[in-house]
DNA sequence: CTCGTAATGCAAAAGATTCTCATCTCTCTT
DNA sequence: AAGAGAGATGAGAATCTTTTGCATTACGAG
């Protein structure tokens, strides 16, 4: 159950902390803003305030409970880690976003990573472009 | 020079637009945020309005002479545009960027966005890691 | 059940970027 | 060279996202 997760990252079990991981695991979409999270619990009913939805996504962050992206925009998304790394293509026209995890890739960032001096700590890969979904604008 | 440049790019010449230009072409480092760019300006004596940085670094990059990246932290940063495509390593430590291009990676990634269905329109490669630069903070 | 600490909510603050608008200044035209 | 008009600038207000301060509340160890 998600507690154990919560406990196990050191923090205190709490209604806005069960609640919000609870949220993350059932999102669709899967990738969500502060501001997302916050809407969808007021939509449950859910009184959390904002400030504590963030605090509370930056905690999960910290304990490895979810992942934060830096999408354009100007607002960063969050998602429920599961286990595995990936990258993104985001579709500019209607914000679809769309998971991969290429070997080939991974293996050349590690390795241009040492051959600049650098020990590979992190990366971000985002493919931005239009996709074929029939119900995305500017499909001409 | 510059003022072709700009006129090029339907803009008026003007002192702002020309000095911002300059700045960039002789900028150390090569990726500077509005902010550096207003205070760099103001250290030469250039009396340049910070909105006006903001302003005229958007239309350089609309005209294909700048280019924007969204590392880490909340601010933009801009670099001239040389003409060739390339990607960014940062240090978490020191800051200090590195750039790179790898034909193998951006080949996946045309094959990648077709795979989804996607029409490639830009990317974004960020490796971010420990630099080994003796006057990095952080050595241990 | 009780207490002490960690967590929460609200509002204020911060940081980055954009916008408004009165005032300039390029450019093109006489 | 002088004038007109569109476009550009600067200062500050406004936005937007995220963080903080602080008084109040709620976990959870004992
Ligand atoms: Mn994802
Ligand atoms: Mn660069
Ligand atoms: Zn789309
Ligand atoms: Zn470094």
């Amino acid at each position: 159950m998600d507690n154990q997760e919560i406990r196990k990252a050191g923090l205190k079990v709490t209604l806005p902390r069960v609640k919000i991981l609870e949220l993350l695991e059932a999102s669709v979409p899967r990738h969500v803003s502060a501001e997302d999270v916050y809407k969808m619990l007021l939509e449950k009913g859910e009184e959390i305030g904002l400030a504590t939805v963030y605090r509370v996504l930056t905690q999960f962050e910290a304990a490895g409970l979810v992942t934060r992206h830096n999408f354009e925009g100007g607002h960063a998304v969050f998602e429920l880690d599961r286990g595995e790394h990936h990258d993104h293509i985001v579709c500019v026209l209607c914000g679809k976003v769309e998971e991969f995890m290429d070997a080939t890739i991974e293996e050349r960032q590690k390795e241009i990573a040492a051959e600049h001096g650098f020990e590979m700590e992190d990366h971000s890969l985002i493919i931005y472009g239009r996709c074929n979904n029939s119900s995305c604008p500017g499909r001409e």
